[in-house]
DNA sequence: TTTCTTGCAAAAGTTTTGCATCTAA
DNA sequence: TTAGATGCAAAACTTTTGCAAGAAA
């Protein structure tokens, strides 16, 4: 059975109210201003836990940490700053990707990240 | 200055032989064919030295650990079959990813990883 | 009440570092 | 020779788990 805690419902807050995917630290710390005592196993079990539910998704930035983002947004990919290592979402979508699939292959999903640089860098 | 080691030129050599991104566990395990000593500090130094030369590449697929490749092979993405596992290299790439690049954003590189069936599943 | 969840601390897993020893040049 | 590299073990991180206490329903 699954129990609404005001632990939980904090960490969905942070989330709905983040525009961008965040990191365990970041929903961690971000979380506490609204349940202070809240431990650190609570954010993973919980994090876990939506990604289980389908609350959210796990985006894999290489060469940072998992982050975390709600699960139903529209189709979007991920816009890395380089100089300011922030990440953006990006609604846009490679229109051609079936021409890259190998003969044989099937493609049922993907993910696009670009690097560069954003407006403010 | 930089050295030549034989635990060094033993990594280049599985990297070399590989057909395929190598895990760091990956990556140790077949070295100790080579030089049977070799410690996981090592392992982990050399192959951080051969990614900050530019000889190796550092690949990650969401869901798995990080994976080294060779740097200088031709530009490439990969696709991982959701049944076997397997990770497969694909040589062409998006041909529109300039629209997708909001404005005042500038484009360094990208990143694209498919996800499907491969032809022997 | 009952049983799911929390917070703490310990454990487990992964990567890095300190240091004495070794070795390529 | 001698400075860089190695191998081991300890340290530093990150994530998971065990368990007694707390709190939804």
């Amino acid at each position: 059975m699954r129990r609404q805690t005001r632990q939980r419902a904090a960490i969905q807050r942070v989330l709905l109210a983040a525009n961008r995917p965040l990191t365990i630290d970041e929903i961690l710390v971000k979380t506490r201003d609204i349940v202070a005592t809240i431990g650190i196993a609570t954010a993973y079990r919980n994090v876990r836990r939506l990604v289980d539910d389908g609350w959210l998704a796990a985006v894999e930035i290489p060469g940072g940490p998992v982050r975390y983002e709600r699960a139903d947004k529209d189709h979007h990919h991920h816009f890395v700053c380089l100089t300011c290592n922030r990440v953006f979402e990006v609604p846009s979508c490679p229109t051609d990707l079936e021409q890259m699939v190998p003969d044989g292959f099937s493609l049922d999903h993907h993910e696009v990240v670009l690097y560069g640089k954003c407006s403010d860098c």
